[in-house]
DNA sequence: CTGAAAGCGCTTACAG
DNA sequence: CTGAAAGCGCTTACAG
């Protein structure tokens, strides 16, 4: 039912390499390695062949290039949520660097689940894409194609992984909070630490190293940690179960009187959580946030947080994507993880008096 | 120097449909018919088949596909900034639909830079896609492809298009102002009513909508509107330039008594302009936001805005393009661009008491 | 119901 | 420096 030829002009046959051949008056090989810009072929042919490609606007067919070539200059990017900020930010930047080195960017949503994940590489495969930039979910395997990781690494490193500094940065969130402040009553509110039941475990992933961290930290800094004041939200760290976590965590009579999220929207959570208690912030309660929140200087209060490097993640994977497909090998001393330190940004809600 | 093919195992030369028919005794033909599905195939081989091609993990090459067909189930979808929540969320709206329905996405970034989305469109043509969603900046060119725009509109409206009920939005802020509020020295800070110099012209753009549909609310009301109390930002909307012209609208002796704000990075710079200042608000000065910002509920005040659609206008969009694809056209009665109405959300900032 | 064969539009050894 | 020809992996008339 589909027909897409007929929204074209009526005589208008897409233009192929052999129409600029023919116009040119040159074999459609001599054709192909002008527009190729190869050395072998004569430079006024070329000249002409281009200014006839050029007057006429062809454009190469992909398929047929990718088919013959058995590559497509196309890479394959996998995230759980294009719609969040910080996968959104990465994209752009992935999408950047690859486009400049001639490769065009598939992206494919896998809503967090490795099922979809699974499926989406599927997909990718059957598109014969170069290379892959993972975000991943729990559910990839490898697809006989250099993969880079992104965020959340799976147990093989493929190519290469990038990272936040995960740990470090949880810990200078910790000393900001304890050494600073001089809290001794430390909560934690942060992302889950495993995939959902039934998954594949996530060996290092976001989740259980900021979960770590927070324990070294607390640890390091001589603390008693009480277990329900670790508290875990839904892998896709929602606002609204952040806020019912904050709403027990400033129940009991073992109130913390700080706490640490582990991402923005669960920073954001717990400030609604904390209002629904009628606890101030951050007169009796201090509140830090890993990721930066949007517009954080205008929250009420400002929020202090970590800085936010999700283009420089993303621009990271995609050179590190390109240096494989050259054959870059990982240097051998190289950390596994390319790992981005993170700085604090101080603001109102931890207690300081805010810029 | 890019040598994909040495990642796979040694051995191991990617799956092809001769290897599926031969493992399952039938021929090419009859492999790919049954694996299209087609009732013209023995219901025993065509199980045989599928079973075969699951085991061996087979996917069809799309390249080949495509080329063969004529068609590539691929659609690209031509965004000013990824990063924007407003073409993130309308992104992954779309690509669920169309996902769904068998296609794919291709996405490419134009940077608001009419030559870029030129560029962008060739690419995608060389790609073949098979229909495009265009959020255009002004370098729009009909490439023999169905296209359907979304929020920004050119002057030729291809296949269908799908934006913000801008001027009704813009209304319904300055009536609550007005009639709810009673002010009387109402300023608009929006997007620029046109695109760059040297650029088409938008014909609708969504900045002229809104200006037009400020200037009419005001007039409608029967209040003056001095030139100087209408200002207008940068395309990219940056909260930056808002502040700055906040500031100015702020310093003058005719200072307006509230703000519209035609996006919301807009609001947050005239709340931050206004902050700069010392007007408080919304004591000293209302603001009004045309789209909601992220968590408008704990910003310093909450911030009155419309309700976003987002998603709704990347999934119409998507649904018409299918529509196109299968032949539907736009009834003849049917108004050329499909309008998505928004709805007012009072918070505090406009002088309300706030939820 | 099944198969042999052509052909989509490129690129690239292979000759010259 | 240039051209004729093969072939990438599919799908689909055309025969049977």
């Amino acid at each position: 039912v589909v027909d897409v030829a007929a929204h074209r002009d009526p005589g208008s046959r897409r233009l192929t390499l052999a129409d600029v051949a023919a116009a040119a008056g040159v074999s459609q090989a001599t054709a192909s390695r002008a527009l190729a810009g190869s050395p072998r072929v004569n430079a006024r042919t070329r000249e002409r062949v281009w200014s006839i490609a050029d007057r006429l606007g062809f454009e190469p067919n992909r398929a047929a290039r990718s088919l013959r070539r058995g590559r497509t200059s196309a890479v394959g990017l996998v995230v759980p949520d294009v719609a969040v900020a910080f996968y959104a930010a990465a994209l752009k930047a992935a999408q950047e660097v690859l486009e400049a080195a001639g490769y065009h960017v598939l992206v494919v949503n896998t809503a967090r689940a490795a099922r979809r994940e699974r499926a989406a590489l599927r997909t990718l495969r059957s598109h014969q894409v170069d290379g892959l930039i993972v975000a991943t979910s729990g559910g990839y395997e490898d697809m006989g194609v250099p993969a880079v990781f992104l965020d959340s690494l799976p147990p093989e490193l493929g190519e290469g992984a990038v990272a936040l500094a995960n740990e470090d940065g949880i810990a200078r969130l910790v000393r900001h909070l304890v050494e600073l402040h001089g809290h001794e009553r430390v909560a934690y509110v942060g992302p889950p630490d495993q995939a959902g039941p039934g998954e594949e475990p996530l060996v290092h992933s976001t989740g259980r190293e900021r979960l770590e961290g927070f324990r070294r930290a607390i640890g390091a800094a001589g603390l008693a940690l009480p277990p329900e004041h670790v508290r875990l939200s839904d892998p896709a760290c929602s606002e609204r179960v952040a806020r019912a976590l904050a709403r027990e965590l400033l129940a009991g009579p073992a109130r913390p009187s700080a706490i640490v999220a582990g991402a923005d929207t669960l920073a954001l959570g717990v400030l609604e959580g904390a209002r629904d208690r009628e606890v101030r912030v951050p007169d009796e309660l201090a509140v830090v946030s890993f990721d930066e929140p949007p517009y954080a200087d205008l929250l009420d209060p400002p929020v202090t947080s970590l800085d936010r490097h999700d283009s420089e993640l993303g621009r990271l994977a995609a050179q590190r994507l390109l240096a494989a497909f050259e054959g870059v090998p990982l240097p051998p001393d190289a950390p596994p993880v390319t790992r981005v330190p993170l700085a604090l940004k101080v603001r109102r809600s931890c207690g300081c008096p805010g810029a």
